[in-house]
DNA sequence: CAACATTGTTGTCAGTGACTACTTTGCGGT
DNA sequence: ACCGCAAAGTAGTCACTGACAACAATGTTG
């Protein structure tokens, strides 16, 4: 009832959306209390059904995660691409967008990223690859761009955008650990971005 | 007994070093089961002691955790000073060898980053804090050196040796979940170093 | 209309973290 | 040497969890 608000006060016995409800009621939880405590049982109570119903849209506990992963990258993929659509079409300052957008969605989601940072990959499960694939293909396409402009080195564009994905990451887990102050990022960022431009001039 | 190869038949009531014996049972069940997995009654079983006991030297689970958090940095640090005494004295190589070394650890511990990677740093617990900056020190002393012999820019040192600790950590993510093969992990590291040295020249 | 697959419910089980009360032991002070 | 006490360990308890099995409700399709 609470998760369909436009039924009557009885639900049908059917959801009807029971799987995205699951992993938005998922999101929040580990948003709220991290990936540890996450639980189906708790996410059952809070979507209105019983505790064995979210295994039938999910195998396990850790099929859920793999899937909310997956809502991570492709959050990511468009927070990239919602930033390069508001850039002017200058190089650096879209290079310079894509880092900060993804910085800003991993700050904001420290538990998220740290679930995206620790689903390992498996072929029969090829959704998360894919998703994280297409989070990374803005910056894969920005540096195959920079390359054939001339203003990048030549070179394999995936390993120079994977180097570029690595290290952004990197900083945002230094900051979401309290390594780094979090007032640093922007000067971090944007210090790293400097240097990759540097070091992958022509 | 097991936990104790030199004494007799009987076990003392005192264990005599139960909290280091806990951690080494915990990084073996982090790296054999995942984080996820660890269970503080496994550990006791696998100790030989009550389930509860593990409680006296760890408030909950979470500060088990963050303990073996700490053991894992102060392992990185070691690799890495570990590398440093076996390089030669030749900046480059030297830088080399820490990222490689880092790198090396990274993916061999795969389980063990990731808890190091999600352990939050509280000011009640400085123990996490002064272990990963003891571990950040080699390479903070390389940039120092560096800068100081006019080998790279002047700068803030410290944000440069977080930009490389950074990069090299994410790389080892990419790999640690499958997004990257193993195979190529030191190709880009050593890229990555080179683009660091390249964006970081005077 | 009926069969059946999908989806949800109810109940069960073993294991877990956390807690409490009790016991053991070794150290330090007198 | 003796004793008090703190530290460390034991045994029991509780609520909660993930996973599983059996049953029920429902909607689609032939």
């Amino acid at each position: 009832m609470r998760a369909m608000p436009h039924q009557t006060e009885e639900r049908r016995y059917h959801h009807g959306g029971l799987r995205a409800a699951l992993l938005e009621a998922a999101e929040r939880s580990v948003r709220d209390h991290g990936v540890a405590q996450l639980s189906l049982r708790d996410l059952a109570r809070e979507v209105g059904v019983s505790h064995a119903a979210p295994r039938r849209h999910f195998a396990d506990r850790q099929e859920l995660l793999t899937a909310l992963a997956e809502v991570g990258f492709a959050r990511l993929g468009q927070d990239i691409r919602g930033a390069l659509a508001e850039t002017p079409d200058e190089f650096c300052a879209r290079l310079r967008g894509a880092a900060s957008a993804f910085a800003h969605f991993a700050t904001g989601n420290p538990a998220l990223l740290e679930l995206m940072n620790s689903t390992k990959h498996h072929p029969e499960a090829p959704g998360v690859a894919r998703a994280s694939d297409e989070a990374f293909a803005p910056i894969l396409a920005l540096i195959s761009e920079g390359q054939q402009r001339g203003l990048l080195r030549e070179g394999d564009p995936q390993e120079a955008g994977l180097i570029l994905f690595a290290t952004v990451n990197g900083i945002t887990t230094l900051v979401n650990t309290g390594l780094v102050p979090a007032g640093r990022l922007d000067h971090l960022i944007a210090t790293a971005v400097d240097l990759f431009l540097r070091g992958s001039a022509p």
